[in-house]
DNA sequence: TACTCGTGGCC
DNA sequence: TGGCCAAGAGT
């Protein structure tokens, strides 16, 4: 299959004047770190470039090679993780660390193939490490380069039925030379150029190739089917504290929904949330209502009365298990749960652990 | 295929 | 304010 070498060049070009410096990047033409790369790519799915960069630098400090990862407790894994959300991706990280360490001696494998047999390593992964880190021809679709190209060939098919479309149209373009840089030069595109909305196609190096701007209809791409409303849920969680100061916790199960993460105690979310009386009488304790948090996962909205009190007797209930706060600062909180400490602990002056704000929550923790 | 799975920023 | 969006993977 040919490439096109007028859209090719110009893109690389461009790329070349104006690619972005960024952390995982090499620079001045020397070798990508295969572990860098792949770090980079787990933490970046679904997630932006600025949300990850401090994520990324606490990672690599912590662990330098993907044996310093594979040898990591997984609840030091999780815990670091915790703020950057799909926590799924973390226990994939951690077991392909492991993988790569155990069946391919420490070293990343170089295929497309062997690369997406790893876990939490998909279609656009595996291909984004072949040829960033190792220079595969491989063909890497993610969103940015799904608008690209729905938008230079004008693909009226919509997402995702248009996939098999957008990866040809984009198999077409792939240099031999130089597939890692045309990778990231189309992804640069789509985040610099060839944005959601309003593209800067006045600066675009594709403007003269691309059908939906000689159109005038670049914004109506790609097509997406309309997304169903997100329905709520209601809940209630507690910060109760034993006499000794340390707090009711519990983790939650491996899988699923923020698993293996930790929780405050709590009820279950559904239709409505609980009377104050029940979460009384579950916890063991003597609660006040303080306050009320609201939280959007991706496919329902939450919200939570939130209550703060002091345990009676000291027990647990089922399936909890007290914490001092040394023991809490290295718990993995989600963000979710951080917003419950924040608004039980900035419920009244006496709050047992002073809060700071430093946009990630729990810094009273540390 | 369609659903589950976080979070923060944007307009 | 709320819907949309972001370098997707697993089931």
């Amino acid at each position: 299959m040919p490439a096109s070498p007028a859209v090719t060049a110009a893109l690389l070009s461009w790329y070349d004047r104006h690619r972005r410096a960024l952390p995982w990047r090499a620079v001045g033409g020397a070798e990508p770190d295969p572990y860098a790369v792949w770090l980079s790519e787990v933490m970046l799915q679904q997630t932006t470039v600025a949300a990850v960069k401090g994520f990324y630098a606490r990672f690599l400090a912590l662990w330098p090679d993907v044996a310093a990862l594979a040898a990591a407790p997984r609840e030091a894994v999780l815990k670091e993780w915790a703020g950057l959300g799909y926590y799924a991706r973390a226990r994939n990280l951690h077991d392909c660390a492991a993988a790569v360490v155990e069946r391919h001696g420490g070293r990343f494998p170089r295929t497309e193939t062997e690369l997406r047999a790893l876990p939490g390593i998909g279609d656009y992964t595996a291909a984004a490490v072949a040829a960033i880190a190792f220079g595969e021809v491989a063909t890497v679709v993610d969103g940015n380069v799904e608008r690209v190209m729905t938008r230079l060939h004008a693909v009226e098919t919509p997402v995702p039925a248009a996939r098999p479309e957008i990866r040809r149209l984009t198999a077409a373009l792939v240099p031999r030379a130089r597939p890692g840089d045309f990778a990231q030069a189309t992804m640069d595109l789509g985040a610099t150029i060839c944005t959601p909305r309003s593209p800067a196609c006045a600066i675009c190096p594709l403007t003269a190739s691309c059908a939906a701007r000689a159109a005038g209809t670049q914004a109506l791409y790609p097509r997406k089917l309309p997304r169903k409303a997100v329905p709520r849920r209601f809940g209630a969680m507690a910060v109760v504290e034993r006499a000794d100061g340390a707090v009711l916790v519990r983790t939650r199960p491996s899988k699923g929904l923020l698993g293996g993460m930790t929780e405050f105690f709590g009820s279950d979310w559904g239709p409505a949330a609980p009377a104050a009386s029940e979460m009384a009488e579950a916890s063991g304790a003597a609660l006040e209502r303080v306050g009320q948090v609201e939280h959007v996962f991706t496919h329902f909205a939450l919200t939570l009365d939130v209550y703060r009190g002091r345990s009676r007797s000291g027990a647990a209930p089922e399936g909890c298990r007290w914490v001092g706060p040394a023991q809490l600062a290295r718990e993995p909180i989600p963000n979710a749960f951080a917003k419950v400490w924040d608004a039980a602990a900035g419920g009244t002056a006496s709050a047992v652990v002073p809060v700071a704000a430093d946009g990630l929550g729990l810094v009273g923790l540390e």
